[in-house]
DNA sequence: TTAAATGCAAAGAATTTGCATAACA
DNA sequence: TGTTATGCAAATTCTTTGCATTTAA
């Protein structure tokens, strides 16, 4: 046992592993501040910006340099690993590819809610018969009001 | 040419003055500035950074600061006469917010497509049952792949 | 007259890049 | 041993802000 990988836990525990042979398979290395990226990731499962993910590595080690962060992001997320939403004004963040959702997005509050990627099922259908456009739930976002935020709601 | 306002055309070829009228309404003024950032949002009716509008601006008056771009996009945003959206990387667009539509953005080459709100009908409708969330298809987006980019169609 | 808008310059935040060094395969 | 990745600093890009002046209402 313990080769490579974790002794004793199935497979399904060792997300990074995973992504660390993906990452290798790309001719990628398995780096440290690669790898403490992605448990900051996890960590802290919502959604990221750059300087709170370097916030979350430095405290592990502070030596890690935001601009490694920043290259390490670019690379996961050409690697499908992470998607990177940008959302209001300010600055982009970042989350693990799960499974198939998409957000909701408060322009009001700023609150973000992920709703189940199924929910697109007609609409994707749609688009992609008339426009031939294959949607990609989990990089997407409709933005709108929250409950809280709206104006006011219809009586009923 | 014209005196104030386009003569001898109809109500409608002159949007100017309706947003000018909308923007007094809310205490605001009808300056040069903002008359010269409609007419270029109206020249080029696509998806404009701010620097472009800047450019667009400049070419007729040179004088018009950036700053002024910055400072007027983000008051017809919040009169809703212009939407910004935020798409790639890159800097944020803008453009006028017309009829209820929404875009799909291809990811591979950056191409946007408009697609009319209405196919958002039952999406809107389930998202706003089950989260309370009411969506704003002007403000939203897909991102996704085009035609040209999507890596294979399945046959038929 | 007077609050709103502008130009200018400078600051600020987010992100990228050049380069020598260090670390992985 | 040869890339690939990193740290550091500096540069870029996009956007915002302070302040004196101008301008629309």
């Amino acid at each position: 046992m313990g080769i490579s990988g974790q002794a004793g836990t199935g497979p399904g525990s060792d997300p990074i592993g995973g992504i660390m042979a993906t990452v290798r398979e790309h001719g990628g290395r398995a780096t440290s501040a690669r790898r403490l990226l992605l448990e900051a990731l996890i960590r802290a499962p919502g959604h990221q910006t750059a300087d709170e993910l370097t916030a979350g590595v430095q405290a592990v080690v502070p030596e890690v340099n935001k601009s490694t962060i920043y290259r390490n992001l670019e690379e996961l997320v050409r690697l499908g690993v992470i998607d990177r939403t940008c959302y209001g004004q300010r600055a982009a963040t970042y989350h693990l590819t799960t499974r198939s959702h998409s957000h909701l997005i408060c322009e009001k509050c700023g609150q973000v809610t992920e709703i189940p990627g199924i929910l697109f099922g007609a609409l994707g259908k749609a688009v992609l018969g008339q426009y031939g456009f294959t949607i990609e739930p989990r990089k997407s976002a409709f933005i709108g009001q929250c409950r809280q935020c709206a104006p006011a709601l219809p009586a009923g």
